[in-house]
DNA sequence: GCAAAATGTCAAG
DNA sequence: TTGACCTTTTGCA
């Protein structure tokens, strides 16, 4: 492992030619565990990884990390986290996350139990990672849409049973989206046959849609700041 | 050539 | 609620 533009350098030098026991994700946090090393990566708004076969590329950009193993390379740019913890740091991070919609049997109930007694919009819950962790801008506006919820409504007035149905829509949803590396909304995920490409303009209902006929009522998309995000929503299916 | 935007988080005021 | 942080891509002059 190397950070040839330097600001992971020493981080980098403390796993350089260790094995690598395991990588495990907890909603948007990465870990790699070289023994009691745990290199820690949040990819943040505009973090991104690329990777490769053959010889690495010769470093271009502000390039973090870059593993290198036998023909297999990656490389990091730009995430707002990349760090050696120990295991103890781990547990912190990970106390502070709600439950993972992609993680084995996940407990949306947990989720539920800070919803339900909350004033804050649902909108603003969804993307809350203490509340539920994993879910960001994209599925936030898609799964409410999908379930017909308005964003501003308070979570204590979301019935349980509306709750139920999100999250195992929201289970399904993101573990298509693992498994396609895709975020694909706007097909009903029941019917495995209905599987044909669906063309990027055609994979959202609301996201990054301002303005643009709903694709079930017509009314133009509508679209709000909310805790400095964008929010997207129809405002008559979402009445 | 430059501004704006992008699947995010934290901390200051 | 706002600004800072991080990098690349896109759209408009």
């Amino acid at each position: 492992m190397s950070s040839p533009q330097g600001t992971f350098a020493a981080g980098a030098a403390l796993v350089d030619g260790r094995v690598l026991d395991v990588v495990t994700a907890h909603g948007k946090h990465l870990f790699a565990a070289f023994g009691e090393q745990i290199v820690h990566v949040h990819l943040g708004l505009f973090g991104k990884y690329t990777a490769g076969t053959g010889d690495p590329p010769a470093p271009r950009g502000a390039l973090r990390m870059r593993w290198v193993v036998d023909d297999y390379w990656t490389d990091l740019r730009g995430a707002t986290a990349c760090e050696v913890l120990t295991p103890l740091e781990v547990g912190v991070i990970l106390a502070r996350l709600g439950p993972d919609p992609l993680r084995p049997r996940p407990n949306g109930r947990a989720a539920y139990a800070r919803i339900a007694r909350s004033r804050a919009p649902i909108a603003g819950l969804l993307m809350d990672q203490t509340v539920l962790s994993g879910v960001g801008n994209v599925y936030r506006a898609e799964i409410l849409f999908r379930h017909r919820i308005a964003p501003y409504l308070p979570g204590r007035e979301l019935t349980e049973d509306r709750w139920v149905a999100l999250w195992t829509d929201l289970v399904r949803l993101m573990r298509a989206g693992l498994r396609t590396g895709r975020i694909v909304t706007t097909r009903p995920l029941d019917r495995s046959r209905q599987s044909g490409y669906v063309r990027s303009e055609d994979a959202h209902y609301v996201y990054r849609r301002t303005g643009l006929p709903c694709r079930v009522c017509r009314t133009p998309i509508a679209m709000k700041l909310l805790q400095a995000r964008k929010l997207y929503w129809c405002p008559t299916c979402q009445a």
